[in-house]
DNA sequence: CCCATACGGTTGCGCGCGCAACCATTTGTG
DNA sequence: CACAAATGGTTGCGCGCGCAACCGTATGGG
């Protein structure tokens, strides 16, 4: 009983959600790329990585690919260019000798230290062109459908 | 003159927006999918083509790519399989014979009109849990960090 | 105690993407 | 009018990713 039959529906790209949300998260992904790609030569999965063991002791590969979302495999190539470059060391873990423990060296804590302030700084700078109910309103918006799609760590 | 050093600033990554903007799309994308992937065959390049070229009577290539974002390799691609299924086809613009004018066939608009709907309805739905307030804020927010990181179409 | 099964992690392979080079055509300039 | 430069579009190549298969270790059931 609608009045006009489904072919008449048309649809702007420019207009629809998931693109848009496709085409945001590459644009900031850009606009952040220039502190780590840029200036220490990492890539988002290593960036990732680095951030997830940084502000632990140690851990291991899947509990990092569990709370960043990534597959196994990418974390694995990740943690093995990080461990070529000296930013992290592994050693097998003694209760369970299948996991290998992960933790940043001290070259790696060096970076992280710098590359923390710098991306904060930089999410901070694009959250401020905000005004204060959308940010409000942006951020809810985000836990709200991170729980409706099951995305929560 | 900072209290603590850089050092001891902390960055979790759940709660970094950009880890959550590329996640959350990745995650909207999939959402997606069953309807242009599963039913239809299409994969998100593909689809996009037929989204744009939809409610035209013809474009280009690059017409596509300006409006899509897409590398022109990709949107090169997408239409030489979109063409090899006879879902679009091309003729060499008579004005400039460089320029190859892109229509749907028949099929091509068959799959569009059923596609449309199911897309809208989708969009809708995930839409639909957020709070009038947070929905508001959170397309103003869209809009304000596409201007702010130039991704206006 | 043994063996099947599960689990952490790595690796070979195929695929899709972007880069750069390329072809054909058009446009601008002397 | 000729030729250089720019433009629309396609293609060869290398790279990073996910899938599936694999290795080594741990665990549970007979």
């Amino acid at each position: 009983m609608t009045a006009r039959p489904p072919s008449e529906q048309t649809l702007e790209l420019a207009a629809f959600v998931p693109f848009r949300l496709n085409r945001l998260a590459a644009g900031v992904s850009e606009h952040l790329a220039v502190v780590y790609q840029r200036r220490f030569g990492l890539d988002i999965p290593q960036w990732r990585v680095v951030a997830t063991v940084g502000p632990q002791q140690a851990c291991t590969a899947q509990s990092i690919a569990a709370s960043t979302r990534m597959h196994k495999t990418r974390v694995s190539r990740a943690i093995a260019e990080l461990e070529a470059r000296q930013l992290v060391e592994r050693a097998s873990s003694a209760e369970d000798r299948r996991e290998r423990e992960i933790r940043l060296t001290k070259a790696g804590r060096r970076i992280y230290g710098e590359l923390v302030p710098l991306a904060l700084a930089r999410e901070a700078a694009l959250l401020e062109c905000l005004s204060p109910e959308q940010l409000c309103g942006f951020l809810g918006a985000l836990d709200t459908l991170e729980r409706y799609l099951h995305l929560e760590n």
